[in-house]
DNA sequence: TGATCTTTTGTACGATAGTACAAATCACAT
DNA sequence: ATGTGATTTGTACTATCGTACAAAAGATCA
């Protein structure tokens, strides 16, 4: 606002270097890496395959920077809202509180960069699933902190329960959590029209509730795979 | 064993046919579709990319013939086991028998192709965060009616729960078992060596004890959404 | 206005993709 | 052993990929 942009931040378009991360950020989401090209971004975002090489010099150079711009803005809104969920007394409401902590940044905008997080979050979901190298390597380190932190604070919230359990529930939760960016439609059809698989607020809501049970579940104890054929192929 | 083997079924190699198969299978599951080429396939199957032609004509075709070989027996196989499964009296021990029945075959083998439905399961898991066609098309008209009859087998088990509830937390289960496959080292890093991902029986052991707290929890009443806020704002 | 720097365009290059196809090779019945 | 059909090989074609780079166009300030 004080100062006057210098010709570095000036551009022919209104912003074609913008353009040109939300297109590909979209298309990599829903079409995975391999499958875009670098043309079918320069066409998506109205420009020309040269200025992708311009701005971001590779492909996997466009990728990390969707990265940059996203990690350091959802972390910090997460660790924001885990310090005051840990601040909730009661132990149920403080476990709801954690839960939806680390959910909500995932759905909703994890900054205000056009349109909001969860096209990241759904991203993040294609890249793990396809094995994608660049993004692995950030998000082990820029996402096993937080992680941690949550783990923690779970933790805390239910000391009965071992750690290891704490890990695969919150390890589930991920996992549903992706799975629900991913292929929201599946909700719809399964529940034949009666619940929208693309309303965010639902399925945070949703996710919430059942996630808080799943944490709260007894903890493994070793005895119970015993358990297991017994069970399943018991006849009365 | 009676029939002596006409010469449509024999072969210079052992099974050429199935090593491609099982090394697209595997190939696909690791790293997508799209990454990898029918080159990497013949030569990791040991086979020259004709002979990938000449089996499968396309690529696609090839995707096509790996759903075909496993998706009859998985299916099956969840079958049987939820049969059992309703058959449990104990309507605590028969909801649990049921999200046993639609768990371990996505774990273990589907049938006894070539090492089991675990590899699968990745690949359906990968192929529906690429978006893949092929797979989707499929998927939609073949799980699908196995998708109801569990969703139907466990709305019967909790019959105070709304289906909309049961339809999305049996998605949040889909999610956690795709999720668990796909980055199964994850979990080792988080628990710092703790549990071992990779390990099918702890996994199975893990999930369902948490989806089955999933499922019994509360259902979710059209109120509860509005104390959202309140809760994560909170600072007593 | 003209010099200078940034950005965009257009095009081209080498690599690799999926696939087609003819020739070579193999298994087996006769 | 020999002919026949199934399979495998080798190779080639076309399309498209990521990327490089020179020229054009636009912006900025003396």
């Amino acid at each position: 606002m004080v100062r006057k942009p210098t010709s570095k931040e000036t551009a022919r378009k209104p912003n074609m270097r913008e353009a040109i991360l939300a297109a590909a950020e979209e298309l990599f989401a829903t079409n995975g890496f391999n499958a875009v090209s670098v043309r079918d971004i320069a066409q998506a975002a109205g420009a020309n395959p040269g200025s992708v090489t311009y701005h971001f010099k590779t492909k996997d150079g466009l990728l990390l920077e969707i990265y940059r711009r996203h990690c350091g803005p959802m972390n910090l809104r997460r660790s924001e809202l885990l310090a005051a969920a840990k601040r909730v007394r009661d132990l149920q409401d403080r476990l709801e509180a954690i839960v939806r902590a680390y959910v909500v940044p995932a759905f909703t905008s994890g900054s205000d960069l056009a349109g909001g997080g969860a096209r990241f979050t759904r991203l993040r979901a294609v890249m793990s699933a396809e094995g994608n190298e660049v993004a692995r390597k950030i998000i082990a380190q820029t996402f096993d902190d937080t992680s941690h932190a949550f783990i923690d604070a779970i933790h805390e919230s239910l000391p009965h329960i071992p750690r290891t359990d704490i890990v695969w529930r919150s390890h589930f939760l991920l996992g549903a959590l992706y799975y629900s960016l991913v292929t929201p439609d599946r909700v719809s059809r399964l529940s034949r029209g009666e619940a929208d698989g693309s309303d965010a607020a639902g399925a945070i809501e949703q996710l919430v509730q059942a996630t808080v049970a799943a944490f709260q579940a007894p903890a493994l104890d070793q005895a119970a795979p015993a358990r297991r054929r017994a069970v399943v192929s018991s006849k009365t």
